[in-house]
DNA sequence: CAGTATCCTAATCGATACTG
DNA sequence: CAGTATCGATTAGGATACTG
């Protein structure tokens, strides 16, 4: 995954590609497009996601400059996060992308479920 | 992303979303985008990738109907593989959109590879 | 409420060997 | 060349219990 010529391939867009590899990455940026939140807030909100995989996506995306950590320091309790500059335009660009590609031709887009038949046949 | 409360885990974005789980199907659809393909030319041309990953991304784009499956019938041996309309407009959308966005900021977005800190200290 | 640690299951993916 | 089948290592992620 390092030094092939294939250009999607090319480092710097595998790191891209992986913020989309982690089931909960685009959804907890997406539920912080709304505006900065609480750790208990975005488990509530997501719904289903799990304590320890809002812990990881939320180190990853830190570790990624994505988002911040805010601990509050004044009256009402609780450690808030938000986007950064940087997490904000992939929400802009990339994420909001997709959705529109989405909304438009999502009824194409074979639900996946039922197991990929082999290829002889299709 | 607009005004549900659950934006991103809806069903069908969650469905264009697996799009990019699998390591290698953003490679694979951007490797078609120049083009039908045989399988051995998709093999050397992404490079890293083994035979079976190669069978299941296939097997899973076709599925989702974004490529589709064509043996060739006359001279030149081989089974090509194309992109769809779907998969074209795919990858000339989010997929194009992700790029521009890594050229644009990639050098902010922190390389994965180390080990993400804990909350507490960061 | 914030965050960590441990156990467990399912799925990914590379390596390899084999068939048509 | 196209495609399948099996094995083994790694990992994501849910459940749960526990600390500050």
């Amino acid at each position: 995954m390092t030094d092939h010529t294939e250009p999607i391939a090319d480092c710097r867009l595998r790191g891209a590609l992986d913020l989309f590899a982690h089931t909960w990455d685009p959804v907890l940026l997406a539920a912080l497009a709304a505006g900065p939140r609480r750790r208990v807030d975005l488990r509530t909100e997501i719904g289903g996601i799990s304590d320890k995989a809002l812990t990881e996506a939320l180190r990853r995306l830190i570790g990624r400059a994505l988002i911040s950590r805010h601990p509050g320091r004044h009256a009402p309790p609780g450690v808030e996060y938000r986007l950064t500059d940087l997490g904000a335009g992939f929400v802009d660009g990339p994420l909001r992308s997709l959705a529109a590609w989405v909304s438009e031709y999502g009824d194409e887009l074979r639900v996946p479920g039922e197991t990929d038949p082999p290829l002889r046949r299709s």
